[in-house]
DNA sequence: AAATAATTTGGACAACCGTCAAGACGGCTG
DNA sequence: CAGCCGTCTTGACGGTTGTCCAAATTATTT
């Protein structure tokens, strides 16, 4: 009876913990979320955890309360940002019914992306340089940047399918390719070159066939 | 006969304005240098010019006399990185006799300047990723980008030519293929990948090939 | 040799950084 | 209602930053 008793506490004092690991864990991601918005406008660099605080709707001590560390916010920045990224193409993949249709919407999403979500984009770029000199950030990048790449792949497999094709390149040079593409374009995008995102797209288009 | 004299005093003048010009010039450089060195080590956003000092023979109000601000002197870095770099693989590309004279080359060197300038190699990334967000760093970044893809081209051009044919892809393309390949194989060699550098030079063996 | 200019030094400055801790707030439990 | 616990605020701390400047040193000219 006592053991039972101990057993059920036990039980409810592990289902408060969780409930309260989540809500821990959600209010991370909230905090993460705020910190984005200030990190892709000013880039690693230049944002301090009180800057981030200013342009949110809480005080620097909060921060200090959810992260242990100004790395380990912008760990949790970093994998949050991943898990909206790597699905960006799926839906056009799994809908797609023939070349054209899944070059066009393959197309459409990268424009959009270029021009809507350029500051998530450079910050990503920005922390995989950072990622060179600082070795907390390796692993969460190089898993991130393994997961573009199966994401890339997916597009490519796809494409070779709906053309009874096998794709030529390895996924490593595939995703080396777009990325560059991308990265370069992107720069020219933030530097008002209203022909980067043009250029992108015609490149691509007359990449993608010469890969399967 | 006045005027004669004018003049030639002028002249001299403007010689040893011109002198001193150079000499000023060729101290720039110098500094340049040695804030390269601590760039290279801790990357953009943890060097100070404190920092650049220290591990330098220079103090630090040497560099706020040589140059008007901290960017200046990075804009002064980055661009005198840009005359060594651009130059890589000129002679391999002009005395190879064939194709595989020429892979092989470049591929000693592809090799060569990853293991021995890792650093320089991660600077220039971290620089770049810089350009999308500090405006006063785009239009050297985007010059030096130029010059680099100019480099990839003349290795493509040459290669085709070795074998009577012509480059299939634009030059963008290509540039931003091996750009992506070595910025990846850049980031696992840092992070102590022992396969990072014959994984890159398997993919660019492969890759030669089907580009022409 | 004297004077003028160029260069270099090293310290002072205010602003900012990441971190921390003492205390306040508010809900929940006993 | 009293006490506790998780959450949050606020202000302070030592250290570092970019910048500037007055004085010292060196080079150049007169």
């Amino acid at each position: 009876m006592a053991r039972q008793a101990t057993g059920a506490a036990q039980r409810v004092a592990v289902a408060t913990e969780a409930l309260r690991d989540e809500k821990f864990n959600a209010r991370r991601i909230e905090l993460a979320e705020a910190a984005l918005e200030t990190l892709g406008e000013l880039g690693f660099a230049r944002t301090s955890l009180r800057e981030i605080a200013q342009n949110s709707a809480f005080t620097h001590g909060v921060f200090h309360y959810y992260f242990s560390d100004k790395l380990d916010l912008i760990c949790c920045c970093v994998r949050h940002y991943k898990a909206k990224c790597v699905t960006r193409y799926d839906e056009v993949v799994t809908t797609a019914q023939s070349r054209d249709e899944l070059t066009e919407g393959f197309l459409a999403k990268l424009a959009a992306t270029l021009e809507n979500e350029a500051r998530m984009h450079r910050l990503w770029y920005d922390l995989r340089s950072q990622a060179m000199f600082e070795p907390a950030f390796r692993k969460d990048v190089l898993e991130i940047d393994k997961s573009l790449e199966a994401m890339i792949w997916r597009i490519a497999v796809r494409y070779a399918e709906l053309g009874n094709k096998k794709p030529a390149s390895s996924p490593a040079a595939l995703y080396a390719l777009f990325d560059g593409l991308f990265q370069s374009a992107l720069l020219r995008h933030l530097a008002n070159d209203e022909k980067a995102v043009p250029d992108l797209l015609d490149e691509v288009r007359r990449l993608l066939p010469t890969i399967c």
